[in-house]
DNA sequence: GCCGTTTTCGGCCCGACTGTTTTCAGTCG
């Protein structure tokens, strides 16, 4: 049977849960954190890799036991152990360790002494007093527990980057602005990796008056609560809805602050288990040789690294899966950035949904620096969004051809194509023909099962004149759930087919999402970063699109948009699948991609 | 339960904060 993933982790992370209240050794609770959140983070299907004969010990963080029990799951669909222990403690303990303010050791305390097994009847608990009177609680520890259940009631989960990002942005300018003694002031933690999703803002900096600082941000006029408002640390609640956490430091070890505020802390967990080898200790001040006691101060990450023997890691990569041992063995990925995009393939004018006429999104393109682009509105299926019928779209390929005699750009024929239910195209072979760039998305019939999801998706790569397939998954963040597919399926098929796939630059969307665009590359698909522009303003969201490729282990030679104009042409005018050969050519040719 | 520059046993990341405590346990990131 097949299991996520994501249902793995999970698995595991209740495992640890479970042995941690039942008080079981802090050694074997950390193995199956560590093996949660590691497995969360893998690109590959642990399910595949079983049924591919792969040997799990591999992964770092997982042994025997584990790798039988991924076994043991995959082939019954339940874990003995796992079981067993959840028949040995108080039913419903689990769901009392989610509420913030309760821990392991609480959780059992409550379930044993209440007989308490959710998180109603904590409340309840709360109100006639019973739990303020338990030993080691009080008044103040059950009101702080309420407050919690409160918060996680009203407050949803976690806020998407699209919508953290240009807030910690605006935070940060603002701060600066008011307070002339900030030195520095950046977004570490989540933000700073470019998660798709974010906890909290973690701001840190260095100024010659914080207190100055952080009573600025407790004015904010988007703040509305704050939580903590100390020496070192202020927390505040801002208007959507996240917490912001600023924190100020000494300049000496500037650098030690913001790699330890950074994380992820399975990365941070690694990183002080390998330097405990060598004889050292890391903290958020620096590093501290365990023989003479002494602490050395880092001004900045690199010389941090650099002091353990490493080459500078970049956040992205710091997940505590493969780096670490991708930096010891020197093979750290040269990543790609938003300099060596080459144009964009994927952008909509106002002749179908878009908010502007071709010509600004023309210039859009040109101020980017770019050396061509794809104008892709919508096809005739999708009339919500004034779909081109196909006399419109003739149309429109007769003026673009008209405009590129003055632009000096590569101005390329696209079309945003419906993908139908049935997996055919919204146009007819002859029109797609005509095309230089298709981009064949799904919009509709987004409720389908696996099967027939992943038959369609296939279907619409076989198509001679389908370049990319556009936003794989259709999922919106925090909005809309993927689509069903069997991603591997897919992978598989883009690259017999030599259909490229899209990283959806829009930062709603992020899809592929960093771990698919992570094995995509694995399987040598040919990438593109694309946009998705309906406005000539969203051309800067690429930097989305780029942190999405950055987190999956791009370099230039995997994003065909880091191309020439020249080389990219030639991709496109060479049938389907030989084209793959020229992808292949340019992705192991030393100076292609990102080299002008 | 995992793992190896002190390798098959004996270690295992580190500090801050809170509330309940007279020296610390629990929780969090």
């Amino acid at each position: 049977m097949t299991v996520s993933n994501q249902e793995i982790s999970q698995l595991f992370e209740s495992m640890g849960a479970l042995l941690e209240i039942k008080g079981d050794s802090i050694f074997k609770i950390r193995a199956y954190q560590r093996a949660a959140r590691t497995i969360n983070d893998l690109s590959f299907p642990l399910s595949t890799a079983v049924d591919e004969g792969m040997d799990l010990k591999k992964i770092p963080g997982i042994g025997k036991a584990i790798s039988d029990k991924i076994r043991e799951l995959h082939t019954t669909g339940r874990v003995s152990t796992y079981d067993r222990l959840l028949d040995e403690l108080p039913s419903g303990v689990l769901s009392l360790v989610d509420i913030p303010g309760i821990g392991p050791k609480t959780a059992l305390l409550i379930g044993k002494e209440l007989g308490i097994s959710s998180i109603e009847g904590v409340e309840q608990s709360i109100g006639d007093g019973r739990l303020a009177a338990l030993p080691g609680l009080g008044q103040k520890a059950a009101d702080s527990i309420l407050r919690h259940i409160q918060a996680i009631r009203t407050k949803d989960q976690r806020t998407p980057i699209g919508q953290a990002l240009p807030l910690a942005e605006e935070i940060a300018s603002t701060l600066r602005e008011k307070c002339p003694g900030i030195i520095e002031l950046f977004p570490a933690g989540s933000l700073r990796r470019w998660e798709e999703t974010i906890g909290d803002i973690d701001l840190v900096g260095v100024s010659s008056n914080p207190g100055l600082a952080a009573q600025a941000l407790v004015s904010l006029p988007m703040v509305k609560e704050v939580l903590v408002h100390g020496d070192k640390k202020t927390s505040v609640v801002a208007e959507p809805g996240v917490q912001v956490d600023l924190r100020f430091g000494e300049p000496a070890s500037f650098g030690a602050m913001l790699q330890y505020f950074t994380g992820s802390q399975q990365h941070n967990i690694r990183l002080r288990d390998y330097a405990n080898r060598m004889g050292l200790s890391l903290n958020e001040y620096g590093i501290t040789s365990r023989d003479t006691g002494t602490m050395e101060e880092f001004l900045t990450e690199a010389e941090f690294y650099a002091r353990l023997g490493l080459p500078y890691i970049t956040p992205e990569l710091r997940t505590g899966v493969w780096e670490l041992d991708a930096a010891l063995e020197n093979r750290l990925p040269n990543l790609v950035q938003s300099s060596d995009l080459k144009g964009d393939l994927h952008l909509h004018s106002e002749w179908s949904d878009g908010n502007d006429p071709i010509e600004k999104m023309v210039e859009a393109a040109i101020a980017q620096g770019y050396q061509y682009m794809a104008l892709t509105d919508h096809s005739a299926g999708l009339g919500i969004a004034n779909g081109l019928s196909p006399e419109r779209l003739e149309n429109q390929i007769a003026i673009l051809k008209s405009m590129q005699e003055n632009c000096p750009i590569t101005i390329l024929c696209g079309s945003e194509v419906d993908i139908r239910s049935d997996g055919s195209m919204d146009y007819s072979d002859d029109i797609l023909a005509k095309l230089d760039v298709v981009v064949a998305s799904v919009h509709s019939a987004m409720g389908q099962d696996s099967a027939t999801m992943t038959q369609r998706i296939i279907k619409a790569m076989r198509h001679p004149s389908v370049t990319i397939i556009g936003h794989l998954s259709t999922r919106l963040l925090g909005q809309r759930p993927p689509t069903e597919f069997d991603l591997e399926a897919v992978l598989h098929a883009a690259r017999e087919t030599g259909t490229a796939l899209e990283i959806n630059a829009s930062p709603e969307r992020l899809d592929l999402k960093d771990t698919h665009a992570y094995r995509a590359r694995e399987l040598g698909v040919p990438l593109v970063i694309n946009t998705d522009s309906h406005d000539h303003a969203h051309l800067d969201k690429n930097r989305y699109g780029i942190a999405v490729a950055r987190r999956a282990w791009c370099e230039p030679r995997h994003i065909l948009n880091t191309f020439t104009r020249k080389q990219f042409l030639e991709f496109i005018r060479t049938p389907k699948p030989d084209r793959l050969k020229v992808f292949d050519a340019l992705r192991s040719s030393p100076s292609s991609g990102g080299l002008s």
